[in-house]
DNA sequence: ATGGCATCGTACGTACACGAACAATATGGG
DNA sequence: CCCATATTGTTCGTGTACGTACGATGCCAT
């Protein structure tokens, strides 16, 4: 007696004419990266080692392991970030204690970032896992499909 | 007489092998989709029309205008969000009036939602603009790239 | 040399993203 | 019928992401 009201409007309303192509938000690119995006972050949660790392972490981590010492905003232009954004970063790792600073001697605006001992322990510990990550992410793909992934990803950014 | 101790340090110290191929960052799945999906955000904000309307509210918007009502669960399911997520999401669109809810009649835990008439409004002007953001982000591509690079995304969900 | 403009880092506000814990409600098996 | 279990939505905490505004500093052309 109160059974009808409840469960229907499950199937779409698309009024699409025949000739006009429907519009589908799971076909459109901003959708599907942002899907995929959160697809790779929870793999690399799992997958790199350690669940308190994040990925932006663990990449800014990578520079700096690369560059032994960079500025904080030419490490956020190397790894793609804002500079309020690589400034949330660096204050966590910072906090973490794997990441130290120090004033640039040659220009008062800069702060120098480096690595600490235990930053540079982690780092190349999570390298390690650093291609699992990748692989499981790419894991539905055959090896072709993974290469031309990554070259059409390329050419968009 | 202080100009050497500042600008060093310029070039990667990469220590790989001969037969060890690299590992680049720039080179990660993982790293490529945050890259991409911050340039579609980016490109979503400036041509979607209206610059207070996020992709997620978008598609919310989007996916409430085919359904015209729907749980807030189901609709996370349908866009891919986190309930957690789901909840700011909704609480924001309410707040300016763009979506309603009402209880479930039948199931007390459920909240109904559904686009206001302004909501409704909205998103259809948003809609004309859809195509356009899709296009411009994959402006890098030729057509059969963008399909392959939709079809490809579309198998790592 | 100095005044205008760019760069660097910080601070604040807003918005996604999600894990964890929680209360209320629904459901299915005994 | 009743209890164990599941689902729904909320709240809290942490973290990315970015616009804007700000002060300090650097640089360059006049």
């Amino acid at each position: 007696m109160r059974s009808n009201v409840a469960r229907k409007q499950q199937e779409p309303k698309s009024a699409s004419s025949p000739t006009a192509r429907a519009y589908r938000i799971e076909e459109q690119i901003g959708y599907l990266l942002r899907r995929a995006h959160q697809r790779a972050s929870a793999i690399f949660q799992v997958t790199v080692g350690d669940p308190n790392i994040t990925p932006t972490q663990y990449s800014s981590m990578v520079k700096l392991n690369e560059y032994t010492e960079l500025s904080q905003n030419l490490l956020g232009r190397l790894v793609g970030m804002d500079k309020a954004t690589m400034q949330g970063v660096v204050r966590r790792l910072k906090e973490r204690r794997l990441v130290d600073s120090r004033p640039d001697p040659g220009d008062a605006r800069r702060t120098l970032l480096s690595l600490t001992t235990e930053g540079q322990r982690l780092v190349n510990k999570l390298l390690i896992n650093g291609p699992a990550v990748s692989r499981e992410t790419l894991k539905p793909l055959n090896v072709q499909e993974q290469r031309h992934l990554i070259e059409l990803l390329s050419k968009i950014i």
